[in-house]
DNA sequence: GCCGTTTTCGGCCCGACTGTTTTCAGTCG
């Protein structure tokens, strides 16, 4: 039987939650269910050890009838409560949810009157009248709900942060600059630089919400208003985002900007330690409870000074994710996260040599003109052909040129020679060690074969990670963003070997990637890991991309000394020598 | 169903918007 996982627990404890929405059931139980789920979501520890020694219990979220429940699920496969509720309902029901403006009541309603049980008939009783017709729904009803079914057809979900940053910073600037607002951001996931944005939310400060709620709904971006009131306004982007805009006071802001930055788990924690001093928290202010004797509530000017208030350093926003920031803000041991600034070079870049659509000259130009020290060239090896990947006498004449062009561009700044080696299935590499040994760096990376069983990939990697000549190791998961699944791979082995061998292991900055995930940098610093942000560019301006490597390191916690590139030209050479024993330079 | 520095009962976040109502339910974030 395969072996049941936390995210497994977290899908059934969420659809057991979803059910008991469609049967009415109390509210706070929903609730309970969901933040069990939302705690196996980010349980870090070991799930069949957990269950075995009963301490399930003692995670936030989780009480005995639902650790039974998890036990009977790990321990047997199966989970009996879940499938005598699954019984109960047509299975393609719970599609209806996926619809803007379908929620429980309406799902029930549409179910047990009119017998529809998927999309496809709702769209079809939205067409003919039958939904119109409806106590408590209407015209309009039905043709917003054919509207949110003909959206989803289009815009099936979520976006690449590197595909809406741009209108996002365009969108800020254009409310900064009006005369009206004082104060400006873009909120949520956005802000807390998660992979990828279901929305976006903007948040302004102004005397006049009317005026500016009025601009951003006319805004050439839009394609359409789906709601439009005084403070808070929704509209579909013509690039197929839903974007919002919150308006508030001056004063007001400080909480809104906190509130809509969320996550929804961290608001909770802050929430819960307002209420823990006599006080409440919400969007628009901190106040008295109502039936509280607290201590005054001080004085808050800035989002710094509610986590003040509250006991806390400032939280930045990308470790908002109730991954236990909390407990290092109280302790005052928060990371000082890297910077992009930070960084002197990078590595991991491809040539028009492979498959890069910019020459050598031209990267290192381009990396001239960014600011960095160093560049490093790993272009695709013989196994990659399909990306015209290099053979060994390529391979050696690119060397050749770059020694070359080092001479020809001088000190101060230098290409650091390397290759991105393909690991073959066996987990043996694609170029002989004598032509490794003769590089300044190796990348090593899963091309091919991703279907592999966990325990083989995983077995695959560590092979190449035990090669000396091996660097770093290259996009981990082989995961493309919202089109490409990631192989399965054991992260924690993968991890472990990477320290007992001396291998960094790559943060591909391309926004498509960003792998390995952030979720899983929190161990490898544990263990003393490494990380390289590399921007994995085939073309100049993609060197552009360490900005989202950036923001994904420092949702993995990491500060300027976890990463090898944050090293100036004369430091990074010792540490890319190291594995091989050799000395730097 | 979970939880407890007012602990085994009685709370559990709540405000804005829409569409359907004639004072509010449902949904969303």
């Amino acid at each position: 039987m395969a072996e049941i996982t936390k995210d497994h627990v977290a899908e059934v404890l969420g659809d057991i939650a979803t059910m008991l929405e469609l049967k009415d059931e109390n509210v706070f139980k929903i609730r309970a269910y969901q933040n069990a789920a939302r705690a196996m979501e980010t349980f870090s520890g070991n799930l069949a050890q957990a269950v075995g020694e009963g301490t399930l219990e003692k995670l936030a979220g989780v009480g005995k009838a639902i650790a039974e429940k998890i036990s009977e699920l790990v321990v047997t496969g199966n989970l009996s409560y879940y499938n005598i509720l699954k019984a109960e309902f047509p299975p393609g029901i719970f599609d209806m949810f996926g619809i803007t403006g379908m929620g429980p009541k309406k799902i029930q309603a549409v179910w047990k009157k009119l017998g529809i049980t998927s999309v496809g008939e709702l769209e079809a009783a939205c067409g003919d009248g039958r939904v119109a017709g409806m106590k408590g729904f209407g015209e309009k009803t039905a043709a917003n709900i054919l509207k949110a079914i003909e959206d989803r057809k289009k815009y099936a979900g979520r976006f690449l942060i590197g595909d809406i940053e741009e209108d996002a910073m365009a969108m800020r600037e254009f409310l900064r600059e009006l005369p009206e607002v004082t104060r400006v951001e873009a909120c949520g996931s956005f802000r807390r630089r998660r992979e990828t944005c279901g929305d976006l939310d903007f948040l302004v400060s102004t005397r006049e919400p009317e005026q500016v709620s009025g601009r951003f709904v006319k805004h050439e971006f839009v394609e359409s208003v789906i709601a439009h009131g005084a403070t808070k306004s929704s509209v579909r982007w013509k690039t197929g985002i839903q974007a919002d805009l919150r308006v508030v006071t001056e004063e007001q802001f400080p909480f809104a900007l906190n509130y809509f930055t969320g996550s929804k788990e961290h608001n909770l924690v802050m929430r819960q330690r307002a209420l823990a001093r006599g006080w409440t928290l919400n969007e628009y202010r901190l106040g008295e409870a109502p039936k509280g004797e607290g201590q005054p509530v001080p004085e808050i000017h800035e989002e710094a000074d509610i986590y003040r208030a509250l006991g806390l350093d400032f939280i930045p926003p990308e470790l908002r994710e109730s991954m236990g920031e909390f407990a290092a803000a109280e302790q005052h041991t928060l990371p000082r996260l890297i910077e992009r600034e930070n960084l002197r070079g990078t590595f991991h870049n491809h040539t028009t040599a492979s498959d890069g659509r910019s020459t050598l000259r031209e990267m290192a130009d381009a990396a001239i003109a960014l600011g960095l020290e160093y560049l490093g060239i790993a272009d695709h090896s013989k196994a990659s052909f399909q990306a015209h990947g290099l053979d060994e006498a390529r391979l050696l004449a690119q060397v050749e040129e770059i020694h070359a062009l080092n001479k020809e561009l001088g000190p101060g700044f230098r290409l650091f020679a390397g290759s991105e080696v393909d690991i073959l299935k066996d987990g043996s590499l694609d170029l002989p060690d004598e032509v490794l040994a003769q590089l300044d760096y190796v990348v090593a990376s899963v091309h091919s074969v991703f279907s592999l069983p966990e325990a083989e990939m995983t077995k695959r990697i560590i092979r190449a990670m035990e090669n000396k000549h091996v660097t770093m190791l290259g996009h981990l998961t082989g995961r493309l963003l919202l089109s490409r699944e990631a192989y399965a791979v054991d992260h924690a082995a993968i991890i472990e070997a990477a320290a007992a061998t001396g291998t960094i292991i790559e943060l591909n900055a391309n926004p498509r990637r960003l792998d390995m995930d952030w979720r899983w940098w929190p161990l490898a610093k544990e263990k003393g890991v490494k990380c390289a942000i590399n921007p994995d560019a085939h073309h100049t301006s993609q060197l552009q991309y360490l900005h989202f490597g950036i923001g994904t390191a420092r949702k993995g916690w990491l500060r300027k000394s976890d990463v090898v590139n944050g090293l100036p030209l004369g430091k990074i050479e010792a540490v890319l020598a190291a594995k091989r024993g050799m000395k730097g330079g």
